[in-house]
DNA sequence: AAAACACTAAAGTCTACACAAAATGGAATC
DNA sequence: GATTCCATTTTGTGTAGACTTTAGTGTTTT
């Protein structure tokens, strides 16, 4: 049956059920009609309620079981997504001009700390990188990183003058697990002077392991400068 | 044809996709074959390889666009999904007693920066909550919250010394758009003394917009207690 | 009672096919 | 040379039907 005249798509069918949670004609806890039934309340086939409802409970407003059948979740498990743009495309989408800049880079054994975090094996060597990016000429994100050598021999060839550590990662390695976290530090003597702020001063602040299938590849802190918000809409 | 004698499913087709991306098999920008072709490849139907070119691209490794086909996105525009739990869930998963105590909720006109923010008419009426949230007797959050009265007129006969206005608001309006950032900023006077820090300590923070079909609903700033860190993995 | 078992309802996935919609690239026209 | 228009390709979505997997529920056995 051509769907030109006058058919229930997927899409129709989210919003209605939205809706119908919202108006709460479906209470919280309670239970759907079966998808069989939907089907032929909206006279589509299951496949399309299939659809509709496997997107819901994707974007947690229902939880589905097999034979329990699906239900309006009471605490709407909203979920926010960030996109985590790499820090170039981040400051050229603000209409700045990305610059930039390699602090320090070199080859140490791992402090302890590091080993501990990332589990890795007693005096394992590492890459380690500082270094900032620019908006214009605000700072805009002073990066400290670590590269796991033993994870990623390639580093002790790399040069980081002309590319950051993070976009030469990506085209070198892949990753599988990512850890991401994010919180509110106070700038210490060395990252007050880099991000041009009074010391002790609030930064926001990300961290970011990585890892590739169970091997710890690398670990950075990235601590952006005054004023910045990450923000999301949904 | 059952699927129980050595089909493909849309997840192996994932896997096998993301490992071709992942070794480097199919550059980043390059086009992938087509469905049919992939189909044909896997031995199984257009669709199967539809859906599972589509999470993909929803998970943001591949970019579609009809008629132009399937390329590889160059940086991966990973994106980080955080959920946003309610205070209360959120101090019970880590093991802690959830408390709740109402520190001021008054009615007043909404003032000049929020009728500036929320694109309110002049002179608005709104209901402003001030709360902890606290895990055992530790201070979790300071939430300073404006309801925007005419959007939910039922807030006037509101009491918030026993709920939340968060929660009281899940239960009584719904909501079709959120505006959420997150920020360091310092601690003034108000906030270091309800979470216990020092003035000018740094303090995770967030900040809420919800509206409900173009209409402002609430504003809310919530002050997270020391060590606060927001976590995912991916 | 408690444990083991079978039955069955519901979601999960796949096949096979059809038509819809978008957008690209080239052809026709100005 | 630029613009408009159109055919074609590729993804998007729907139908119809089948088999699979999970997990409640009720029954039987211990």
């Amino acid at each position: 049956m051509p769907q030109s005249t006058e058919t229930t798509s997927y899409k129709d069918i989210k919003k209605t059920v939205l809706a119908r949670i919202r108006s709460g004609e479906w209470q919280p806890d309670s239970l759907l009609p079966n998808e069989q039934d939907l089907a032929a309340e909206f006279s589509c086939t299951r496949t399309t309620v299939n659809r509709a409802l496997r997107e819901l409970a994707d974007e947690g407003y229902l939880e589905r079981r097999r034979k329990a059948g699906t239900r309006v979740l009471s605490a709407p498990q909203r979920q926010a997504r960030f996109s985590i743009p790499m820090v170039r495309d981040e400051v050229e989408a603000t209409g700045g001009t990305y610059r930039y800049a390699l602090v320090s880079a070199e080859t140490t054994v791992a402090p302890d700390w590091l080993t501990a975090r990332l589990a890795l094996r007693p005096d394992q060597s590492t890459v380690h990188v500082r270094c900032m990016h620019f908006s214009g000429n605000t700072p805009f994100q002073y990066e400290d990183r670590w590269i796991v050598v033993d994870s990623v021999p390639q580093v002790a060839q790399a040069d980081f003058s002309a590319i950051g550590p993070n976009e030469w990662l990506i085209q070198t390695v892949p990753f599988t697990n990512v850890e991401l976290s994010f919180l509110a530090s106070r700038a210490d003597a060395t990252v007050a002077r880099f991000l041009d702020l009074p010391e002790g001063e609030p930064v926001f602040t990300g961290e970011r392991i990585t890892w590739l299938e169970g091997q710890p590849v690398t670990y950075a802190k990235m601590y952006f400068g005054a004023g910045y918000r990450m923000t999301t809409q949904f």
